[in-house]
Formats: C-alpha cells, structure tokens, sequence
DNA sequence: AAGCGTCAAGGCATG
DNA sequence: CATGCCTTGACGCTT
C-alpha cells in the first residue's frame, strides 16, 4: 500500500524565491461578464481555447505528477477545466456534440495515464455547491455542479467503483447532513460512487460528518476540526475509527493545512493553542487562512501519525513545492 | 511595463 | 437590511 501525499490543482514552480504559476500546467480562466460581452462567436471561439488548454494542460499536470516518486503520486483537479458548464447561459455551448466529443476523448486520454502512472486523482467542486441549502433553486444548482463533475469523472474513466475516485465537498447550507443523505438517490451513480463529505470549520464539523458514516466516505480535513474544536485529535480516536471505516477498505484521505505563522505569531516548534489564540484578540476567520508552507514542525509530527491510516491532500499557498518538502521531512 | 479593477454561484459575520 | 469577506489569482483594460 503506497502512503500519498498529495496538493490542490495548481503547479508552481520557485523562481528567485517567488511563487510562480507554469502556464503549461494550469488552467486558463474567464468571467460570465467578459464573455456577455463578446459576439456569441468570439465568445464561443474563446470557451473552445480555454477548454483545448485546459485540457491539455491538466493532461500535463498528470504527466508531471505521475513522473513524481511513488508516494508523490495524488493531485485534485480544478473544477474550472470547463468553465461555465453550469451556468446559465453558456452551458448550451458544453451540450455542442463537437465540444462533447473533444471532452470525451481529451478526459478518457487524461484518466488513463492516471491509472498507468498511478496517479490517485480527485475533484472538489467551491464553495457554491450547496447540496443542503434550504433553498430548492440553490439545491438544483448544486446537484447540477456535482453532475458537471461527473460528467469529467464518467470522461476520465472513474466512478464506476466505490471510491476509485474521490469528489469532495462540504456539507454546505442550512438544513444539514440529512439534506444529503436524502438528495444522494437523485444523483447518477457516478456521483454516488465518488462523493465524500468533508467536515468545514463553521458550520458543519466532524460531529456533524460523522452521522453520514454509514452512506459516503469522510473525509476530515485535521486543519477545519482544529479552528473549530482547538482539538489536534489523534489516529487512535474513536471518531477516526469511525472516518477510517467509512470508506469501506479504500485508503482514506485527509486535509492537511497549519494556520498562517504571521497571524499566529508563536513558536514554531509547538502546538498553537487555540483558546489562547482567541483569548489575544486573533479571530478565527483570520486563524482559517492556509500558510505558504508547513513551517511549525510541531503540527507537522502530529499530522504525520495520521498519514499510517490515511494519504494527505496538503492545502497551501506553495503547493507542489510545500508537499514535496512535507515528503523529505517525513521520508527520512 | 506597471498598476488597477473585476469576477456566476452561498452563506456567514458584522453593523 | 446591506455590505464585506472567504478563496485567489488571472485576466483585461488603462495609464
């Protein structure tokens, strides 16, 4: 069993001690309002660009990462690939049979060198995806966003065993797991052999998560459950236990990310405390903030005791470069 | 070349 | 009730 470490949709490269983003390996983006704003033929001219790049460069991605050592080997795709696929008025270009069929056989190229290169991939559509407002219109949008996932799934040759690919998201909106529970019936299957849920440092924590054990994989993110609790919980908890089971014989994933070291501004070799945080007058939305890189290796040794059960999707600014440097530490 | 304003969507915090 | 923030840069437009 390999033990991943992996990052988030974006390689980046150190040039002069600055974050840089490799054009090559990226996403292009655009805006509703920028296309609204060209002829329909400009406009659909510029959705075909960004969708030849995207794909190719997220082709290259995989390539990249799955020239990595083994344990290497895990990245999340951007949910941007196909921008404006479910909105409203440009998603009629992403129902095109030619743009259907680009998607098709670009996606297919993509899962496939995943799966020889063993690269474990996953998806985590925003923070708009909200499969438990308590409003119908905002529950369709949602269902409709984790479709357009599916879609890229279904294309890339996953989702047609349990957990052979991981789509994330959070519970979201105000009516709570059971709005999940209840909507999981609605969705193809592709969605409900991929979905997991992820507890949020709101709304939403690990209590919450938990009673979806027995439906959907959970996926705890260490980082939300600290802002939240204050709690650094331990592999050897119950409710870990509980998580682990949850996906059914497949290696979990976790969330791994530490608070911002200039807002914390303490010693980086212990384990903030997080009532004393607040107790200064440091407010938890400041504390929810990722950092550059893993600097306290005090967090870091604790979250290593969960990468035995679990692999890690590291969330920070530096991405393949803070993952990679959170390998050698642990690796030695 | 550099700087600045803009960006589909939800929901929470704040005033 | 209205505004700003979260995330976050990338892009396009102006100077």
């Amino acid at each position: 069993m390999v033990k991943r470490i992996g990052f988030a949709c974006k390689w980046v490269k150190n040039t002069n001690n600055r974050i840089e983003s490799v054009a090559e390996l990226n996403n292009r983006v655009t805006t509703v309002s920028w296309l609204n704003r060209q002829t329909k033929l400009d406009a659909e001219q510029r959705l075909w660009d960004i969708m030849q790049h995207n794909l190719t460069a997220s082709l290259q991605l995989v390539k990249k990462v799955g020239s990595l050592t083994d344990q290497l080997r895990m990245v999340r795709l951007s949910s941007d690939i196909l921008p404006m696929y479910t909105e409203g008025v440009w998603s009629t270009f992403w129902k095109r049979p030619d743009v259907r069929n680009y998607c098709e056989s670009n996606f297919s190229i993509i899962g496939e060198v995943a799966r020889n290169l063993n690269v474990r991939l996953s998806m985590h559509p925003g923070q708009f995806c909200c499969l438990s407002s308590d409003r119908t219109e905002v529950v369709e949008n949602s269902r409709l966003e984790i479709e357009y996932h599916s879609d890229m799934i279904r294309w890339m040759g996953y989702g047609k065993s349990w957990q052979d690919f991981k789509c994330n998201i959070h519970v979201g909106g105000r009516v709570g797991p059971t709005a999940i529970r209840n909507i999981l019936p609605k969705l193809s299957s592709t969605a409900r052999n991929t979905l997991t849920i992820e507890n949020d440092e709101i709304s939403w924590g690990l209590d919450d998560t938990l009673k979806l054990a027995d439906c959907l994989p959970l996926v705890i993110d260490l980082h939300h459950h600290f802002i939240k609790t204050g709690e650094y919980i331990l592999p050897s908890d119950a409710r870990i236990t509980k998580v682990k089971d949850s996906w059914r014989g497949i290696r979990p994933v976790i969330h791994y990310s530490q608070c911002r070291p200039d807002v914390v501004n303490s010693s980086l070799s212990s384990l903030p405390d997080l009532s004393i945080l607040v107790a200064s007058g440091i407010k938890k939305q400041q504390l929810r903030g990722h950092s550059e890189y893993f600097t306290n290796s005090a967090v870091n040794s604790w979250a290593y005791g969960h990468w035995n059960w679990a692999d890690i999707m590291c969330e920070l600014k530096s991405k393949n470069l803070g993952s990679q440097l959170l390998y050698e530490s642990w690796n030695i």
